[in-house]
DNA sequence: GTAGCACCTGGAGTAAACTCCAGGTCAAGA
DNA sequence: TCTTGACCTGGAGTTTACTCCAGGTGCTAC
């Protein structure tokens, strides 16, 4: 597969599928005697790996790391479990706090809802409030 | 309170709210007649909403729009339920990557457990058989 | 009133993760 | 063979969200 038909497939740009390479995020990729990238099932699954990571936002850090344990071979295999298993709990953490950020989102579209949420609103019936005390 | 209390409230640099304060992620911070900050209760919801906000990758853009309606007062109200909702949406989204890696890892990693996971554990024993059929 | 520390502003610097570009190769069609 | 369009590399530029800094001001304690 070229490079342009990998980056359809997973909608990352070839500057970034080139980019992803350089910096050791994905193994070598296959070339072509002529120098040209050709993309087999393996560079594929890698970058389907990687595309969903850092969909999650995991560090490209951490995962270049992997990478390089997994082009280690076996002794690694500790490592790798370690190095998932810890990104694992981050990713669990990031989620705790997006959920409370959720719920709050939806508690707030929620008194939106009940056009009762502004402080202006609840500013000017307190003025009515005490208008209608002193009268 | 002074910027150094509300600092350590709530684990944000001075420089961070200084920040915030002046790209208009939170409104205007009221001041001593000195000229230096003194936060009231109002600027700390502020500041919690948007540390939450900010902690569940909610675009800065995004909640400066929403102060900025906010400030423009009741008529914006729609809009910021809108602004709110298609936040909330993109949070849920996200999530659901999130999920989606996170399920992932936890299958890697149990087959790390399973010690069955490595493709050259796969490959090795996939050599074995070879040999073991030649024989 | 002055030393010293926290605070101020405007602007420059930084880190992460791309994204773009110049100048050069490869390969398929006319 | 020549053209043309996709691909190559190394390096520079961009975006987002801070973070740091220089030069100056505001309090508090001596």
């Amino acid at each position: 597969m070229t490079i342009a038909e990998v980056s359809q497939k997973y909608d990352i740009s070839a500057d970034t599928l080139r980019y992803y390479e350089r910096i050791g995020l994905i193994p070598p990729v296959p070339r072509t005697p002529g120098g040209i990238r050709d993309y087999d099932e393996e560079s594929c699954g890698w970058i389907e790996l990687m595309k969903c990571m850092r969909k999650a936002g995991v560090q490209i850090e951490a995962l270049i790391e992997y990478v390089a344990l997994f082009q280690k071979g076996d002794v690694t295999i500790d490592a790798r479990k370690e190095l998932l298993m810890e990104q694992r709990n981050q990713l669990v953490d990031r989620m705790a706090e997006m959920q409370e950020s959720l719920d709050r989102l939806n508690d707030k579209i929620e008194r939106y809802e009940q056009g009762l949420m502004t402080k202006e609103k609840l500013l000017q019936r307190m003025k009515q409030e005490r208008e209608k005390g002193q009268s």
